[in-house]
DNA sequence: ATCGCAGCCTGTACGC
DNA sequence: TGCGTACAGGCTGCGA
């Protein structure tokens, strides 16, 4: 379940795999889900520009002829970027492949085929209902508090809301939760606003460690997150939380509970979460 | 308006 | 062994 960390370190590989400045000269779709514009809005275009906004990977592609068009991806749970061998088919859940002018291709791997690939010359509106970055320079405590403040579920279900502040999934906001001490049931206008300065500490610390380590891979139930090349993330090697059900808690050894929370696993502390 | 929840999809982990 | 069932997850769209 790729959330901020895991989208950051897609996005790094796929920079750090010199693609950038290529043309595409082929398309090829595998799936029906996905719009069979793909190709012909595609080919022929250079890729200048890959970034991150959110959850979502934004492919920024030019031409002298058509201008500009943004491809936007959502991994969504398991969709994933693969390098080719040059004529290798396609795998039982590879959903696109992009054949680069020097012979690279990168495949577009989708198991649950819950992913999203969208085009828009308009990517701003596309963005337009997300909230802030929360690594942002611009994201304070402050602004946090200010958010936060007006929404009235769960303390939880806010940080899982996308327009509150974008990037954070169901790990992190375990994680940003148990390390903040606050318990998921809380109400979200009922943080004070000490409490809202800790969540956010802790938001920003637990991505940010999710990012060092190359984001988080999980092999039981949830699908594994691959880097590029197909290295997998570290950061499940120091959960505190999420996953850790029955385990005693690092600060004070009472076992971690597991609960349902807007339709998500929900682990916490239940002594030192309060 | 706001919230809760079914549905999307498939692989894996269980119980019988 | 083989089958069936529950579950995981982000987000949309529906109904309450």
């Amino acid at each position: 379940m790729p959330e901020l960390p895991e989208v950051e370190s897609v996005v790094r590989a796929l920079k750090g795999a010199s693609l950038l400045g290529k043309e595409v000269v082929s398309v090829e779709v595998f799936c029906s889900k996905i719009s069979s514009e793909l190709p012909r809005e595609i080919s022929g275009r250079r890729l200048t520009e890959i970034q991150r906004r959110g959850k979502y990977i934004h492919f920024l592609w030019d031409s002298d002829l058509k201008g500009k068009v943004s491809l936007i991806v959502h991994l969504r749970m398991t969709g994933q970027f693969l390098w080719k061998r040059e004529s290798e088919p396609a795998g039982k859940h590879e959903r696109v492949h992009f054949l680069f002018s020097d012979g690279a291709r990168i495949a577009f791997q989708d198991t649950r085929r819950f992913a999203t690939l969208d085009l828009t010359t308009d990517p701003d509106g596309f963005f337009a209902e997300l909230g802030p970055e929360p690594l942002d320079p611009s994201f304070t405590a402050e602004a946090f508090f200010q958010r936060i403040r007006i929404y009235q579920k769960a303390v939880k279900a806010s940080l899982l809301d996308q327009h509150l502040v974008v990037g954070i999934g169901n790990i992190y906001a375990d994680e940003a939760l148990w390390l903040a001490q606050i318990h998921p049931l809380r109400a979200s206008s009922s943080l004070l606003k000490k409490e809202c300065a800790q969540l956010y500490e802790a938001i920003r610390t637990v991505l940010k460690k999710g990012i060092e380590n190359g984001g988080t891979s999980l092999g039981d139930a949830a699908p594994n997150f691959h880097h590029l090349n197909g290295r997998s993330g570290q950061n499940q090697e120091e959960l505190f939380a999420y996953g850790q059900t029955s385990k005693p808690c690092v600060r004070c050894k009472t076992a971690i509970e597991k609960i349902v929370v807007n339709q998500r696993g929900t682990h916490f502390c239940p002594r030192c979460q309060v």
